[in-house]
RNA sequence: GGGCUUGUAGCUCAGUUGGUUAGAGCGCCUGCUUCACACGCAGGAGGUCCACAGUUCGAGUCUGUGCAAGCCCACCA
């Protein structure tokens, strides 16, 4: 069997993944939405009793990433990810922002038809790349069909929903204020706005009292170019400085209009100067304001930022430039009072971090408040639970003050509103399918609405809609509800509580038990990753670089719940190195079975195995016992941690174990077995069943690499599973500890250590055979006899032993079972002479340390008898080593 | 303004229900190119667990206050 030198990951892992797909292992699933870079490398584990791996994927060469998972599906565990819903259209979405981009359009100059035959061209040309994409990530999506929509599945479940929640009367179209984005021109919902203070200026107004000659009114405000439509002062009633205003009317600077002074709790008397402007056209609080008093609304912004006509002679500006003016004119006219330095939050989109403008305009939204309700319930009640649990805090807060979720946008792809225009009498449609004539006036002039869906509207409909929904499917019965939803803290509002809502709407059930939110990652500087800061990592290159599986345990090594993962080269490169091990392990035991005469060979039975004994001793080998034991001991760590969701502490347990006693001792101890030609023997059973159970173990970590070497390892024998993925992963088993071999062992590699240690420091030669002698009056001796071979292997020390005290002697180490003496050159007696007396004094602090506690009543009487006995126990041990230290001296 | 999180070795972080010599990886120092692996092997140095107070027989761990850093939410001009 041929095994190569270098651990080259890129020759395999794509020719697994592509061969779990074809052969039906795994079926991917991916996030819906590909865009926030944070998420690049969410972290994927398979849940409990699933094997998973992650798979990472990449869009559109170098601009996009995202993240795979490819679980596996196990009959009976409600545990199934299905294929991503909205990566084409994504993929899509991306060609035509890159294109408009580069070719320095906009979409509203071309006008939607020539917009869509663009599309169609650039989908084209780019069409080879998304779609590699696309089967890289195993996601569906449907290239015959002309428009460039999504899923066609997606689309008729996103039209159910729409229908089924507007008959319900829970979606409404209604006029009112959203945030609006002048560059990407439509509306955005308010978790896609996102806030920071920054410096700004407020402005003092004063305003002209009508009647009253010489009375002002001076208002203070952030934004003074909306001042052109302003429809209305208003002040405090409780306020006693303005008592006299009451009724009055207020000219308008620079317009030259007349508008009222109205009363209203929302004048703050603390605020500023009490008395604020009222904007209803471009001011949420001012719009509220508007409604309850019935003040005309002045549009002086249009959807592209600029004044309207209304604005007077600033119309035609942009409204930056407008507020300049405005104050320019203000000041000129003597109206500006003052000017004061005030920071404020300003909110601006997600997207393109343009400016957001508050703007009135005809939306669909969709209630909340019904549909928050259920929700809330179903995680106040642990239907739905979320680890950690404090996020159900940050849930609550959002649920609780959750607003009207505005669905529309004014963008040109995603799914088209279900609802259409009759051009003749107004009349709304909504239906699932495009009707031909209006229900009211019978006109054929009708008009479907030109708005999409936000993408999060489909997004939520993801845990049912990929089950085939509407239509009662067999996927649908089985694995609805799912049992857990691994994703980051990111998207909890945008995607998790969505998901939430409309699952319990629709499904009468809630789409997930558990939530684990994983923290995100983050670059070397805790910066997280996004493309605007261009500081992601491209998985591409990183996995081409350190293999996916190296990427994948560097990112477990840093996944301990409810921190971020930072993921830098190092880590990265350290994860490489463990692959290495294992890849050598590997190669270390191919090369060997070769000169055995070893066929290629994994036990018929898995889960059964148990170590066989040697025919000549009957018994079996101790380094077989001991690695056993400890395979299973892990196999229960690991099982648990998993549980747990500990993942970190999986990764941890993983290469502890692997490296540190599968490699550097098992392989050490089995180097002196092999024989050439022995064919398979026990002993090599043995250690191949332990080694397959090694790989099984870290399968979920490394899924490539410990497929590539099973395979390799089983050597096409066919009553074998036909994955590692679909073997069964290893558990505890209380038959497989063996404490016996695990103290052998222990007092072996304690005898090894010392032994390296004292050569080290007497600084001797490694290659210079030592002799030594081990001392001991109990049944150490007899172990450390048994073992001396193995011993003189691994430290290079002839030994004897002897049933009697230790002697004074330069080179010396204790346990409180038995003491280890090297001769050593007289010469090297002063190093080993300083080492001891650090040894002693560490000593003298621990026994005094546990004398104290020892001597104290209140700790006798209080602390429970196992704690009391261990520090007897070790007080004990101290105080035998502290003898022998100074016998030596 | 409301909420959340973090502060442990030079760096990045673990440390489960409080139990007495606080761990890992990287980095650093020493020695080794030993026939699986220098992406390696062996050995080693390095920490007043942010500060103060409290609870307790016992605190890195629990409570409070303070200091420092970060995140999320929020319509007050």
């Amino acid at each position: 069997m041929q095994i190569e030198k270098v651990y080259e990951p890129q020759r395999f892992e794509p020719h697994w993944a592509q061969w779990w797909i074809d052969s039906g292992i795994f079926r991917a699933s991916g996030s819906p939405s590909g865009s926030a870079a944070g998420r690049v490398f969410s972290l994927v584990i398979p849940p409990p009793n699933v094997t998973g791996s992650l798979h990472i994927g990449h869009m559109l060469e170098h601009t996009e990433i995202d993240v795979t998972i490819r679980w596996h599906r196990m009959l009976g565990e409600n545990t199934l990810w299905l294929p991503g819903t909205d990566h084409a259209g994504i993929a899509t979405q991306m060609v035509v922002e890159r294109k408009l981009a580069e070719e320095g359009i906009k979409r509203q100059d071309l006008g939607r038809e020539e917009f869509e035959k663009r599309v169609w061209q650039w989908k084209q040309q780019y069409g080879d790349t998304i779609k590699r994409q696309m089967i890289r990530l195993g996601t569906s999506c449907d290239w015959s069909r002309e428009r460039f929509t999504l899923d066609p599945g997606l689309s008729r479940a996103v039209r159910e929903v729409f229908v089924r929640l507007y008959e319900k009367d829970l979606i409404y179209r209604g006029e009112y204020m959203v945030n609006w984005c002048p560059r990407c021109h439509t509306a955005i919902s308010d978790l896609e706005t996102v806030h920071s203070d920054v410096e700004g200026h407020l402005w003092h107004i004063r305003y002209p009292v009508n009647g009253m000659p010489g009375r002002y009114v001076t208002v203070a405000t952030t934004r003074p170019e909306t001042m052109l439509g302003d429809t209305a002062i208003a002040i405090n009633a409780k306020d006693t400085r303005y008592l006299d205003l009451h009724g009055k009317t207020v000219q308008v600077p620079l317009m030259d209009r007349e508008i009222p002074i109205i009363l209203d709790d929302l004048a703050d008397p603390e605020f500023g100067t009490g008395v604020v402007k009222v904007t209803p056209a471009h001011d949420a609080n001012d719009f509220e304001m508007g409604r309850r008093h019935n003040l005309p609304k002045i549009q002086v912004i249009d959807d592209n930022g600029n004044m309207t006509a209304a604005a007077g002679r600033f119309a035609g500006l942009d409204r930056f430039q407008a507020r300049k003016e405005v104050v320019a004119a203000l000041e000129a006219g003597g109206q500006l009072v003052k000017v004061e330095n005030y920071t404020l939050p300003l909110g601006r989109c997600d997207r393109c971090k343009t400016v957001v403008e508050p703007l009135i305009s005809t939306q669909w939204f969709v209630k909340m408040k019904p549909l928050a309700e259920k929700a809330i319930a179903a995680v106040e009640t642990g239907r739905i639970e979320f680890i950690p649990a404090n996020w159900s805090k940050t849930y609550f807060e959002w649920m609780y003050n959750i607003r009207d979720w505005c669905i529309s946008r004014q963008l040109w792809w995603g799914h088209r509103i279900p609802a259409w225009h009759c051009q003749e009498c107004h009349e709304i449609v909504v239906a699932r399918e495009e009707p031909k004539t209006c229900p009211r006036c019978a006109s054929g002039r009708l008009v479907q609405d030109t708005d999409v869906l936000d993408t999060w509207f489909s997004s939520g409909l993801w845990p049912f809609s990929t089950l085939g929904w509407p239509d009662q499917t067999e996927d649908l019965a089985t694995f609805y509800p799912t049992s857990l939803l691994i994703t980051g803290f990111d998207i909890l509002f945008f995607w998790v509580a969505r998901m939430a809502m409309l699952g319990i709407e629709f499904m009468g059930e809630v789409p997930f038990r558990q939530v684990y939110i994983h923290g995100l990652v983050r670059d070397a500087d805790k910066q997280k990753m996004s493309k605007s800061r261009g500081n992601v990592v491209d998985p591409l290159i990183v996995t081409e670089k350190y293999g996916t599986d190296a990427v994948r345990m560097a990112l477990l090594q840093g996944a301990a719940p409810g921190t971020d993962i930072v993921l830098t080269e190092e880590r990265m490169d350290t994860a490489r190195a463990f692959a290495n091990k294992i890849w050598n392990a590997a190669r270390f035991l191919f090369l060997n079975m070769e000169r055995s005469g070893v066929e290629p060979w994994v036990p018929d039975s898995l889960e059964q195995y148990r170590p066989e004994s040697d025919p000549a001793t009957l018994e079996v080998r101790i380094e077989d016992r001991w690695i056993f034991s400890r395979l299973n001991s892990t196999a229960e760590l690991v099982n648990r941690a998993i549980e747990q969701y500990r993942y970190h502490e999986v990764a941890q347990v993983l290469w502890q174990f692997f490296w540190h006693e599968f490699c550097d001792w098992y392989l050490e101890l089995k180097k002196m077995r092999f024989q050439e030609n022995s064919g398979l023997t026990a002993g090599w059973r043995n250690t191949l069943a332990a080694f397959e159970t090694a790989l099984r173990l870290l399968h979920p970590a490394m899924p490539f690499l410990t497929e590539e070497l099973w395979q390799r390892l089983a050597g096409g024998r066919t009553t074998r599973p036909l994955s590692i993925a679909i073997a069964p992963y290893p558990q505890y088993r209380q038959e497989m500890t063996d404490f016996e071999a695990e103290r052998e062992v222990g007092v072996l590699q304690e005898i090894v250590t010392m032994a390296r240690t004292l050569r080290t420091e007497a600084k001797l030669d490694p290659k210079q055979q030592l002799v030594g002698t081990v001392y001991a009056r109990n049944s150490a001796l007899e172990v450390a006899e048994r073992h001396a071979d193995a011993i003189q292997r691994l430290a290079n020390v002839k030994l004897e032993f002897k049933n009697e005290a230790a002697p004074k002697a330069p080179a010396i180490r204790s346990t409180a079972q038995f003491d280890l003496v090297l001769e050593v050159p007289k010469s090297h007696e002063e190093a080993q002479r300083k080492r001891v007396g650090k040894d002693r004094e560490q000593l003298v602090k621990n026994i005094a340390n546990s004398e104290r506690q020892l001597s104290d009543e209140t700790f006798l009487s209080k602390a429970p008898p196992p704690v009391i006995e261990s520090i007897r126990q070790k007080l004990t041990d101290y105080q035998t080593q502290l003898k022998k230290i100074d016998d030596a001296l």
